[in-house]
DNA sequence: TTATTAAATGTCATTTTGACAAATAATAAT
DNA sequence: ATTATTATTTGTCAAAATGACATTTAATAA
């Protein structure tokens, strides 16, 4: 059998960036890393990627081994691989961002698993580049928000208009307009009013909505420009 | 000294998109492959991360080698990474597209160096997974194009607006009308028009335009939505 | 019955868009 | 010298989208 010869070979890694809503806030996924160098300290989901296994591959496994998660909205972000960036030995690591409503996990991440909700300005401080990580996530999450509808990964099947503005709102770190946020949403088509109301957070009560799921498969790839005044 | 114990490693490899603009048609850069397998076989250009670089510096290094171009544009595109994606040991690949104006470099690439520009529709058959790193690149730049100013990447210093329209009918294959394009280009005001004019493609002659090199660095995150009615 | 509080909705001026055709400048032809 | 040719350049207008702004409504609590 043929090789290349002389050329070195490298350990490949995946890191997910898990993103959260629960309804209120923003928050960033963590664990506790479990192996030398760094052990114990945050860390983000990651591990090897395997023989036999594209690193999308690895990054579904990763994560599903790490918090029991599966079939959510997972996207990769870019390669990190400064020769230096772990300090065992080179490894380069893919980058991923994941997107999930943290109240249908809640349970399972906290008993089963050991990974924490942080609100991101209240993370503690993570391993070799994971911060740098998670900002870049951050800064993609934005922009793909900003031009499509991902965010509705991270809601529940029913959820209210303010539920969902306050999502815009984390997610672009700035205040938008109601009448305005509600037009453009409307104008989308891609909400479907429910009868019931969600009274948990009002006397008068917020409607829920669902999400029509062949109008946002259809205009996933559409650009919607939900935010006004965008600057990345 | 540690070592992260049983983990396989891989070669890491990347692979340069480039696109060109020679005023007319948007075209692709490729080489004959130097090693076995597929040797002398089209291929982009390609090769492997050195012990001390990041995959960043290894797309400028592997491209100024093959081609002499140093300092253009380029971007991350995705990670390769399928196992069986090269038939001689499992190497994954990291994607990068760089944009140039053809001219600039033409005697350069085609006496020095072995590179040969394809009409994308009539390039050769593509070693590896190379043709689905070229559509994936396409794509990714149809997308940025349509929202950020760096198709001027692919101009030169002086360039007229039916050049410019042209480039961006190419990139887009699509027809733009004359007046809206021109409106668009001008509420911008990334342009700056000159006195002279290019008289080789008309009687009447196009006038020349640059970039204003601030404005551009400015508004380069910007979202300026050049492309109507687009659909990705 | 009234007060309270968050949710839902309406207006208007301005800007942007998309669809459409006529005028212009330079050279070539007569 | 006049006219024809051809790509370049520019203009209009109705429709849609945007941004800024405040009031009404529905339900419960007082």
């Amino acid at each position: 059998m043929i090789e290349y010869s002389g050329q070195p070979h490298y350990l490949v890694a995946v890191d997910c960036i898990v993103f959260g809503f629960d309804g209120e806030r923003l928050k960033l996924l963590l664990v506790k890393r479990g192996l030398e160098p760094e052990i114990n300290k945050w860390s983000l989901i990651g591990g090897f990627v395997g023989a036999n296994e594209s690193p999308d591959d690895a990054a579904n496994r990763v994560l599903k081994k790490n918090t029991g998660l599966e079939g959510i909205y997972l996207e990769q972000l870019q390669i990190y691989g400064e020769p230096d960036r772990d300090p065992i030995e080179r490894t380069l690591s893919v980058g991923y961002f994941a997107l999930i409503d943290i109240n249908k996990y809640q349970a399972q991440l906290s008993d089963e698993y050991h990974a924490e909700w942080f609100l991101i300005s209240e993370s503690p401080k993570l391993i070799f580049d994971h911060a740098q990580m998670v900002s870049d996530a951050r800064k993609k999450l934005r922009y793909k928000a900003a031009l499509h509808p991902i965010l509705f990964e991270m809601l529940p099947k029913k959820f209210t208009l303010p539920q969902l503005q306050m999502l815009f709102e984390e997610v672009n770190d700035t205040k938008i307009d109601t009448r305005n946020f509600s037009r453009k949403i409307s104008s989308t088509g891609l909400l479907i009013k429910l009868e019931e109301k969600d009274k948990s957070g009002s006397k008068k009560g917020a409607f829920y909505f669902k999400l029509d799921k062949k109008k946002y498969k259809a205009n996933f790839q559409a650009f919607l420009n939900f935010i006004p005044n965008l600057k990345i």
